[in-house]
DNA sequence: CTACCTGCAAACGGTTTGCACAGAT
DNA sequence: ATCTGTGCAAACCGTTTGCAGGTAG
């Protein structure tokens, strides 16, 4: 998704624009997944060398309100963001050194919408965490 | 799984059985999942009044590194644990209210297995979170 | 001009850690 | 007697919030 398209989303909304607004779209139109705030702000820094966090923040949470944007707590530290477009996939973390995986969505997706829909649920999203255990560490713990 | 099996498992792994230990063994045998552990210390106070947070996070963490006790962050506040011989389940967590559902692990196991297994993963935890829109709130937001 | 937005700093919730003492072995 | 585990308090990380001043519209 190109900086404009996500700066027209925020505009159409009734946002203002700014130079720290302008920057956070820049760094998601990067085509990065798995970004967490600090990442974003990181970069967001390039563009808008004076951009506080907070405002990272405060921009990331109305581009998901908008739905441009996901995130996930994929492990049991920072949660990462998403651009929605971006395809769909599942992670796979392992537990004991972190490693994730991507899973492409079409090996799950149709089972997901299955079980969701038993529960009433809708607009799952296709992004989330399974734990496991790598290749590697496998052997190295009794389980 | 009773308190003695957890507290037999400390002490076979070379640990000492203090008060509070039991405590917490005891507080996980209730049988009660999605515990946080603020509500494990809590309960755990019932039987020993004067533990404290930190020695319920390193019991836990022990119980967890001995594969008797898992824990997730099933949404983006704090993790829940689960001892690891009840009942395999999913949860689909609502973005918008929180609430969650349970899906028996049937369901998605098969599924789950396969997508794992392609990416090297092995002992998949078969407990983690799925986040979509609930029936209640799906129809309140654009998407 | 006047909301809205910002940077800053401080609060926050959940978790971890350093320490001196208590208590299991 | 020894050494692990404890309670306490403070640090920590990721995130949120209150505020006074700045800026898009």
């Amino acid at each position: 998704m190109a900086t404009e398209d996500l700066v027209e989303g925020l505009r159409r909304a009734g946002f203002r624009i700014t130079a720290g607004r302008r920057a956070v779209c820049a760094v998601l139109s990067e085509g990065d997944s798995h970004l967490r705030a600090a990442d974003v702000l990181e970069r967001a820094r390039a563009h808008a060398p004076r951009i506080d966090q907070s405002s990272v923040y405060r921009t990331l949470e109305k581009l998901e309100e908008l739905g441009y944007l996901h995130h996930v707590h994929l492990g049991h530290g920072a949660g990462v963001y998403h651009v929605s477009s971006q395809a769909n996939h599942q992670h796979l973390v392992c537990v004991d050194c972190g490693r994730t995986e991507e899973i492409a969505s079409e090996v799950v997706a149709p089972m997901l919408d299955e079980a969701a829909g038993m529960a009433g649920f809708s607009e799952t999203w296709l992004h989330f965490a399974i734990q496991g255990r790598c290749s590697n560490c496998a052997g190295t713990r009794p389980g």
